[in-house]
DNA sequence: GGGCGCTCGTGAGACGATTCACGCCATGAC
DNA sequence: GTCATGGCGTGAATCGTCTCACGAGCGCCC
């Protein structure tokens, strides 16, 4: 309880105790080895001395690494934060801790914390990849790190995957918005280099060709640099300055959908929102309540942490990959139909 | 790049670029002492074998910390990743990382990952407390650590503190139902074991006072065992079973409110969602695109988890206390009057 | 040519916990 | 009385990195 300069150590200990350190640490790891009333005296002197033990010492010695780290594209999108959940839960059950971290889709700052992770020598990683290029995690599954990529379902060089079929999200929500009539739509995108963002192209262009229409007369595409409301608001902004409201909005996640909205109600109050069709993807917690209900394509968060989590921690050493399916949850922002 | 049983070490890599183990050192830690051709060599034989060093054993030896532990009540409320974020943009501007982990209010699992970070060495903890006792916090404190806690601002027993006046905005949240002519409010809160909770409810009784009026007869509490959606959906249902709408409701946090705002909905219909009036905390982003957007209590959130973090990387040893103002939002949520 | 200073590189020791081969002692069987 | 057995405890060696006191080699100047 005493303020102390260093931290005690298993030899203050020992010292304390009037016992050699290997006794000390048979106490802590052991107990079922050491006579009680020496065991009484050990633990009464860690209480005194407050000791804690030192988990690098620990894991140094031992080799034995309790802690998997993830990087995730945006810590505040609650699809992200409902995935880190899975995998919390999943490493609960053997006691393991979950470092995580946000690379805001740099792949500089991804880098940057796979390195720390490792350094830190994690026993395996969870990366959603910020860039198509997955060179430096193979690398680092060459190095004896287990490496499960999440939300990324082609071309895997190796390495195992959790993923949920972003082609098939990406037709859902163009099908739909055909069905109801629109031939002409905006979809407020990422990146291609994001691989969800790519795929999701994908799955639009093929609900179009299924209906015999040519992908560039119908999708406007536009690249956001910022994938949450403010990116949404913005873009959208920018098309009412430029011509007028679209008919018809697909957004690549609920936040920018949320920023669409935000942007028509200013514009052009509710009024305006009704006009326009708008689907989300994540199906996050308040899509429901929203001013005008989000249509959305649900992704099973929880579901895909922890089923990446379990590939993490199986002994299994082949390549695996997981594909769960998205769903499409209609609500009444889709109900416009076209101009 | 090949698969080998053992990471590499700085042994390894000394023997093949054919110099002492204190070269290869000083080629990571101090370039400028090495002659060129030399560190070409060892450079050489670290790519070559893949070599990536052990921060375990580095910081062991160097006693060197940069890593900053941090347990929030709920990872799933943007309240939390929002000051999570701000601590994680301070800390790296000192190229410290951050470890999030959620303790689901539960004083138990909070304990277990302190304990964790603790014998993992970190530099410094950063606490949002599930429970009134803090003697665990100033215990650690004791042992060398820098704690600081973030949203509890009384009692604190030696700890630095970084918080936002909650007795001010529970009074901010109750004020303003009782300028609209509401004398009856339902007050959905959390245990008051949380220091939130409490000081919130002492903050409505204060808005009371001031007006004459009894809080027992003014403000009927509930607990609620969840902070979020499901919990107030919960809630609300009972209450509307139990006795029909109440006229007020003030919610502990936005998650809440939204789920009071989907209860009613589902019992009423817009209808009835208007009838009420809904208070929430915390001014998530969507409170503002919400079916009927959320009067809230606003703060300061990622100035919050900055000042925080600075507490914690400062070298001051000193107790501080940094306490920001609440705001009131007021929307469309809270216009209704008393029935 | 002796002394001095400088640049580089060396390698033993330390950090703190764990492990394991070993020794001590008491007990009990023959 | 001897020997085997088993329960307890011991402490040196080990994990991988960094530090630091030291020394080798070289050039330069008086």
């Amino acid at each position: 309880m005493t303020p102390q300069r260093r931290r005690a150590s298993v030899v203050d200990v020992a010292k304390r105790a009037g016992v050699a350190v290997g006794t000390v640490s048979n106490v802590l790891n052991r107990p079922e080895v050491v006579a009680p009333a020496t065991k009484e005296r050990v633990l009464a002197a860690i209480e005194e001395l407050g000791f804690v033990r030192n988990g690098r010492a620990r894991e140094l010695r031992a080799g034995r690494i309790s802690t998997v780290g993830a990087v995730v594209l945006d810590i505040r999108n609650p699809f992200f934060t409902d995935v880190a959940r899975g995998i919390e839960d999943r490493l609960e059950r053997d006691d393991y801790t979950l470092m995580l971290a946000s690379s805001d889709d740099d792949p500089d700052r991804e880098r940057k914390y796979l390195r720390l992770f490792e350094e830190h020598g994690v026993h395996g990683l969870l990366v959603v990849p910020s860039s198509a290029d997955l060179a430096h995690l193979t690398a680092i599954q060459a190095r004896g790190l287990r490496v499960v990529v999440l939300d990324a379902p082609s071309s895997l060089e190796g390495l195992s995957s959790v993923a949920v079929d972003d082609i098939a999200g990406g037709a859902l929500a163009a099908a739909h918005l055909l069905d109801r009539g629109h031939e002409r739509m905006v979809f407020l995108n990422g990146s291609h280099s994001i691989r969800q963002c790519a795929g999701r192209r994908a799955g639009v262009d093929r609900a179009v060709l299924a209906r015999g229409m040519d992908p560039a007369g119908v999708v406007e595409e536009i690249s956001l640099r910022s994938l949450d409301a403010a990116g949404g608001d913005l873009a959208t902004s920018r098309l009412l300055d430029a011509g007028g409201p679209p008919s018809a909005v697909f957004c690549v996640n609920d936040l920018v959908a949320v920023g669409v909205q935000r942007a028509l109600r200013r514009a052009g109050g509710t009024e305006l929102l009704r006009r326009v069709a708008v689907v989300g993807y994540d199906d996050i917690e308040v899509a429901a309540e929203l001013a005008v209900p989000l249509t959305s394509v649900r992704q099973p968060t929880h579901e895909m942490g922890w089923a990446a989590a379990d590939l993490l921690l199986e002994p299994v050493d082949s390549e695996r990959h997981v594909v769960f399916q998205p769903e499409l949850v209609v609500r009444a922002s889709s109900a416009a139909g076209p101009a």
